[in-house]
DNA sequence: CTAGAATTTCAGGAATTACTGAAATTTGGA
DNA sequence: TCCAAATTTCAGTAATTCCTGAAATTCTAG
């Protein structure tokens, strides 16, 4: 591997946060070079830059491509495929969201959903089916949530988020004016 | 293991979901078991109902304890451990979100920052620079707001949540109010 | 203290995941 | 249509992670 100091630094840093995130040291360590490259690069060019197998490219670009974090475009004149980042943080964080959620999460929330259809058989399950009901009922509310904010802009969301908790504020000040006009004493 | 079928179910696809969530399939199991269990359970009944060696089911519970997922807790007369996970939905949801970020976003923000402290020695390196800057300001507010967000009661999160993206009228009516009663026209 | 119960550590084998190079397939231009 | 470049597949090996049983350590009731 021979990259500029500074790049060396992010790419080597994703390579092994990698498996903190659920992907390997090939996919972390490539997509970190497509984020901080500022053109596009084909596969010989990252296997180059990494030192990896071309077929390792190819396998962790795959990857990359399944969680839509990479965009593939074509140079003219060039019928090598070339890959590039998105650049948006905002666009990323969404892609991010969706998938995790897509894998992580929807899955689980299919098996409690199947869990809470059927009629405990024995004193043990009924509890457990009660904590499973607990646990749809949180998950189902924050992925509800996600899809709500997911279709805001992100102009809206940076000052939501720049907001903090100082929406409670404004929610407590609704829930009065609500009360105010409310027919209801 | 002989588990009564729910429970069995949710124990199951727990073990398996555990490889995508960056824990194995014994962390996810003993965290499942304790979720839906009515009372505490110590390592010999886990190891019993789940089919794992007694010292697979310690090793299982020092990572859960080291997620804070898991409460000790000694039952009188009794010298063995018991283990409990909390029952809040919202608590569970806390930690779970401030382990990860220990974990999975420090790290980076931290290498990000002192990136940032550099002076680019080449080309390439200052707009790979600019990229890291813009990842650093980023997570940075993400984080942030994490932050006044983990200080929120329950209750007003839950609100939040509910709201979804109807929040964005409120603050589109806030902008409103402050721009009538500002000095600057 | 001490004895035995409870828990943890750890070396080594099992299982899984990552990576490579060679071969097969696909692609696009001539 | 054909050829060569580009990409993908895949079997085999390397590396890592998981799990167990035995031994060591810690703990507490007596």
């Amino acid at each position: 591997m021979n990259l500029p100091p500074l790049t060396q630094r992010f790419v080597l840093h994703f390579g092994e946060m990698g498996s903190r995130w659920g992907i390997n040291r090939t996919v972390g360590q490539i997509y970190a070079l497509l984020f901080v490259s500022p053109k596009p690069l084909n596969a010989d060019e990252l296997g180059e830059a990494l030192g990896f197998s071309r077929s390792n490219v190819s396998m962790g670009l795959k990857e990359l491509q399944s969680w839509n974090l990479v965009r593939l475009i074509h140079q003219p004149n060039d019928r090598r495929e070339y890959f590039q980042a998105p650049e948006e943080m905002w666009a990323i964080f969404r892609t991010l969201a969706a998938e995790r959620r897509k894998r992580e999460i929807d899955p689980t929330l299919s098996m409690l959903r199947d869990a809470l259809m059927e009629q405990p058989s024995v004193e043990a399950d009924i509890h457990a089916q009660e904590r499973m009901r607990q646990m749809h009922g949180f998950i189902d509310l924050m992925t509800n949530w996600l899809d709500d904010v997911q279709k805001m802009d992100s102009a809206t969301l940076a000052s939501l988020m720049q907001m903090g908790s100082k929406v409670q504020k404004l929610i407590e000040i609704k829930g009065k004016v609500k009360e105010v006009f409310s027919s209801k004493p």
